[in-house]
RNA sequence: CGGGGUGUAGCUCAGCCCGGUUAGAGUGCACGUCUGGGGGGCGUGAGGUCGGAAGUUCGAAUCUUCUCACCCCGACCA
């Protein structure tokens, strides 16, 4: 049978694609540019929501819930924020349907005009900040840490599974403090959070870094970022932070009293990670078989498949083991069924995933071993049953491991440098990847980059290296290097 | 909103130009059977408003007109 997945050199957002269909993660709807997340792929996504709310929760965060619907009026107050969103809304105008009185099917009410239209949320600010301004009124009602759950639509002209679909999942967090330092620490906070997450439970490394003006998010005064680069050499965003200073506080004039009985507006900050994080991970591990996907993020760890197909001896062991290792805690179960050839399950675990697989025969049987494939490397093995729950404990940590450090190594290898502008150029249309370059700070620079080389400017490193330069299109004097890249 | 394209079985598509038996294939699905250490073979079977409407015609998946939907490229966004 021919393969299914094109491969990655063929076709790169065909494979994609086919590993999104193939690993039955998601599939396209009815409603265009949104997707139906399908059970194998919302496992991810809830794996990586229950870790994120755990460390939301540890760094004092509590969850809330605000209304999908916000009054267009809302919108409008923050000067910024209405222009970066206001081409990509969706808008409800009437609160009814009717049967067409010249009968074909249903049609809006038009006596069902709302007064105020409502928009749905593409993010959460403005309601929030409506809400804020009764929560606070003193100091002490700071700082005030809240995250939210929910779904946001943006009107996307093209979409693509998890990367930009015009409805998607995400938390936003909201927080309210009574000092300029203390809101920039919070988002900084975070900031380290996502990247923490990034790199400790995706496997995918980041870069952290300050957005420049130009790609900063409507409203925020400094955007953090953190920017992973996919297998085809492309940057992803791949979660923000924002310190939005007083902006949303002076629009919806949330103020507070301070222990000195003066009245000051509140500082802001606002974050968010969604379901793109499923995309970056997809094109982060996997592979031209399919997905791979970190043991900690795997919504099944080990598959047991008997060869050729189950018998009472091997449905013997087979219990055994999954009793041990789920006493372990680890995901695992039993393919025992007898329809499906060996062969047939190898492919269709490796397409999803599976981190590990433990394939028992008759032949093993004979010689008290099992055989375990790890799917990142395919290496198999054969393993005595006596100690095969140790084994797949070590083993788990060395996939997480491995997949980290192989995308390190990926990214180390197209991390470029260029100091003139037909390097730059060269580079960006060549290999692709990160190219660290100077910058003289404006604009127009940057803009004019973008137009000539399709990359824009991803971030401005923390803690990145002083040194004297010169700004790789106009030559003008720099201080330090930049991250540049094309992007999703 | 421009330019191009596609709607036929769950999915991918052939048939249309040049109208004419009961509309096909692959895959998937169901059942049986032989298999069995990397996507098996054979057999049987279920499954269709041919996107919709109107028209031309003895006769329309096929021709004409209208209409709806979706896809690709661009614009927009990242």
């Amino acid at each position: 049978m021919a393969k299914e997945i094109t491969s990655r050199a063929e076709n790169y957002s065909q494979w994609y694609n086919d590993i999104v269909k193939k690993a039955d993660l998601a599939m396209n709807s009815a409603v265009r540019g949104c997707m139906v997340i399908k059970p194998n792929g919302y496992a991810i996504w809830e794996n990586m929501q229950a870790q994120l709310d755990k460390m939301f929760k540890e760094a004092g965060h509590v969850n809330a819930y605000f209304p999908l619907f916000i009054p267009k009026s809302f919108l409008s107050k923050e000067a910024e924020h209405v222009e970066g969103f206001a081409k990509e809304c969706a808008v409800v105008t009437h609160h009814r349907l009717k049967n067409d009185p010249h009968g074909s099917g249903l049609v809006v009410d038009p006596e069902a005009k709302l007064e105020e239209e409502l928009i749905v949320r593409p993010t959460s600010e403005t309601i929030i900040w409506n809400t804020y301004r009764d929560w606070i009124q003193s100091y002490r009602d700071l700082p005030l840490l809240i995250n939210q759950w929910s779904n946001v639509v943006r009107w996307e002209m093209r979409t693509r599974p998890f990367l930009r679909t015009a409805e998607f999942l995400w938390q936003e967090g909201h927080t309210a403090h009574a000092t300029q330092k203390e809101a920039i620490e919070e988002a900084e906070k975070i900031h380290e959070i996502y990247a923490r997450f990034a790199e400790d439970f995706m496997a995918m490394p980041v870069i952290k870094g300050r957005k420049t003006e130009n790609e900063r998010f409507a409203g925020a005064v400094e955007t953090y970022t953190i920017e992973a680069l996919m297998q085809d050499r492309k940057a992803l965003q791949a979660g923000t932070s924002h310190f939005l200073g007083q902006n949303f506080a002076k629009a919806f004039d949330v103020k507070f009293l301070d222990q000195n009985n003066q009245e000051a507006f509140v500082w802001a900050t606002s974050w968010g990670v969604s379901t793109r994080l499923v995309g970056g991970m997809i094109m982060t591990h996997s592979d031209d078989e399919g997905l791979v996907v970190p043991p900690k993020l795997a919504p099944l760890h080990v598959i047991i498949v008997p060869i050729p197909k189950p018998a009472p001896a091997i449905n013997e062991v087979a219990e055994k083991l999954l009793q041990g290792l789920k006493a372990k805690g680890v995901k695992v179960k039993y393919d025992h069924d007898e329809k499906k050839r060996p062969g047939f399950k190898f492919a269709e675990h490796e397409m999803k995933g599976v981190p590990i697989r433990i394939g028992i025969g008759k032949r093993d049987l004979e010689r008290n071993v099992v055989e375990v494939a790890r799917r990142d490397t395919k290496e198999k093995t054969s393993v005595p049953i006596d100690g095969i729950i140790d084994y797949v404990e070590t083993l788990l940590n060395d996939i997480q491991t491995n997949l980290l450090k192989k995308a390190k190594g990926f990214r180390k290898d197209h991390m470029h440098t260029a100091d003139d502008f037909e390097t730059f150029k060269q580079i960006i249309e060549s290999d692709g990847g990160f190219v660290l370059a100077h910058w003289d700070g404006t604009q127009e620079t940057e803009l004019r980059i973008k137009e000539l080389t399709k990359a824009t400017a991803r971030c401005i490193p923390i803690d990145n290296l002083q040194e004297e330069g010169q700004c790789v299109l106009t030559g003008k004097p720099s201080k330090e290097r930049i991250v540049f890249a094309k992007a999703y």
